[in-house]
DNA sequence: ATAAAGCCTCCAGTAAGGGTAAAGTAAAGG
DNA sequence: CCTTTACTTTACCCTTACTGGAGGCTTTAT
């Protein structure tokens, strides 16, 4: 497919996805006459998921580590399997931190509903004067 | 406390600090004798909040309107509530994604464990030659 | 008293793209 | 077949959000 087509199903810009074929990171095949980038289903599939990753702050060097290991011949190795263990554990980690991110969201707008001044640490916390 | 704590106590680098400082996103008055920055409370909690929402890419300009979603002396109206609520069901999104990408590293553990080389069709699908 | 650690400003560089231009290519309608 | 419209190409500079280093003050520890 185009590059156009790859983009919009990984959600990427256009740009980003000539970006990442710049960088080395996908590089499809180019037609001969047309010059177009082709892409596979399955460098698709890498889109999408670096997509995902990038969207968390992995950045590309790590995004390269996790297509590393989709891509090791040997990746039922234990080091494979301990480096994806570890980057679980960072994703648990940020799983974390976003539901507490959320939850202080949330509680401001519970909190503060109506036209009433409640009691509220976290914003009196917050909205101290310096 | 000097810019070093305040650093260390909202995971951010000294760097940093200094740098939203510049752009007028957390500026502590300074000592004006040593020209110190000095943090107050209040300011290191802001200085976590933002570093929790950077980390899941909101850029310093969302980061500013959360922030003044906090500092709002109006922040129980209709609008800044439905700001909130925006921002809550993104951070959801963001949740689900998140979870997702967890789901699919694990899937690449448990499915590659040991030596064997089992069947699996995220990796089939991923590592499939261009 | 001296060394190490922490702070300052200033300047330059980086990562990961985005914006726009100028030109080639492809697909659809008349 | 021809034209319009949509898509793709390279090239270049711009942007955001930092990061690193030089050179120099301040504070703390020995």
């Amino acid at each position: 497919m185009n590059i156009g087509e790859a983009a919009k199903k990984s959600g990427l810009t256009v740009k980003t996805v000539r970006y990442y074929d710049e960088i080395n990171l996908i590089k499809p095949v180019k037609n001969k006459v047309t010059n177009y980038r082709q892409y596979t289903e399955a460098e698709l599939a890498k889109l999408q998921f670096i997509g995902k990753a990038r969207r968390f702050n992995f950045s590309i060097k790590e995004c390269k580590e996790l297509l590393s290991l989709y891509e090791n011949q040997n990746r039922s190795s234990k080091e494979v399997r301990d480096i994806t263990l570890t980057k679980i554990s960072e994703i648990d980690n940020k799983l974390k931190e976003l539901k507490n991110l959320r939850e202080q969201l949330s509680h401001l707008v519970t909190c503060c509903k109506g036209n009433e001044r409640p009691e509220c640490p976290i914003i009196d916390e917050l909205s101290a004067k310096t």
